[in-house]
DNA sequence: CATTCGTGGCA
DNA sequence: TTGCCAAGAAT
């Protein structure tokens, strides 16, 4: 069998498995809009579906336009964002709503360099707006994506830490050529990882191609590559950013100083609540730090 | 190219 | 219990 045809035989395969196994995400139906794509596809970086279902539709019920959006004020952006994580995301939406309205009559742009330039938009979100909100059938290349081509077509069981051009190169390779039947296996191939070929205990027995799988076939052999490094998190930056926001999203008035002491050593608090002003997170007035009202 | 940037659930 | 990791982007 030529590698065409295996490849073909693999999207046939997976095409039938997401029929009936896609999950009904309600950015996928019929009447989501772009604007709707492009929020759920911001709010899914680096943060599990499950947890932005329930955020994206009250995101959309109160702002179902770019043009809503930017009449917000940063603070009710920061509040709706509630706690997905990373919300300088929350901030790059903003901006780019504003975009929007100033360069775009409003709407999300459907050429790629547009997109691309938007806040918070980079490689991945360009070609994952690109194909399911506008069926231009860019190569979507996420984690999912990445470890299901390792997998199948490579039989290694994760992908090097940062993507490639080689993986670039193979990924180009896997999209169909007709680009209904590329839209498809974008999304298809993402769902694949996200439900079977999981980075940890995959699913192998329910996978629509166990029996193709070059992974499988080697017997499902270790990885063997460069050792990657945890994310850590307790007594990080991060993690005490990550207090100091809690605490001005739960507050009402802008934070007293002793607020803030009993988060850690002053210094090191005053400084990274500056940097949260700085990213435009926090403002820093006579009476404390405050959400951007 | 390596780091930084939240939050929470689960093996 | 705790490390791993989840539809990445920006620098």
């Amino acid at each position: 069998m030529s590698e065409a045809a295996f490849r073909e035989a693999v999207h046939d395969a997976v095409l039938r498995w997401y029929a009936v196994a896609g999950r009904d995400l309600p950015w996928r139906h019929r009447d989501a809009t772009p604007w709707g794509v492009l929020v759920s596809e911001v709010m899914a970086q680096q943060t599990p579906i499950a947890r932005i279902i329930g955020p994206w539709q009250a995101w959309l019920a109160r702002w179902p336009t770019p043009a809503a959006l930017a009449s917000a004020s940063p603070a009710d952006v920061i509040l709706a964002w509630d706690r997905l994580g990373y919300p300088r995301r929350a901030l790059g939406l903003h901006r780019a709503a504003k975009a929007m309205v100033e360069g775009h009559d409003g709407q999300v742009p459907s050429d790629p360099a547009d997109l691309r330039a938007l806040p918070g938009v980079g490689e991945y979100t360009t070609a994952a707006v690109s194909s399911f909100a506008f069926g231009n059938p860019l190569v979507v290349i996420d984690t999912n994506v990445r470890r299901v081509l390792t997998r199948i077509a490579l039989g290694r069981e994760q992908a090097a830490p940062s993507l490639t051009a080689a993986e670039r190169a193979l990924a180009q390779e896997w999209l169909p050529a007709e680009p209904d039947r590329a839209n498809a296996w974008n999304v298809a191939a993402m769902e694949l990882g996200a439900l079977i070929c999981t980075a940890r205990a995959p699913r192998c027995e329910d996978c629509p191609v166990r029996d193709r799988c070059r992974w499988v076939a080697a017997g499902r052999p270790a990885y063997d590559g460069p050792v990657r490094k945890g994310q850590g998190y307790e007594g990080t930056d991060r993690q005490l950013r990550g207090r100091i926001l809690a605490l001005a999203r739960a507050a009402t008035a802008p934070l007293a100083p002793e607020v803030l002491e009993g988060l850690g050593e002053p210094e090191r608090v005053a400084r990274l609540a500056e940097q949260l002003c700085a990213e435009g997170l926090l403002v820093h007035s006579r009476a404390g730090y405050d959400l951007p009202r």
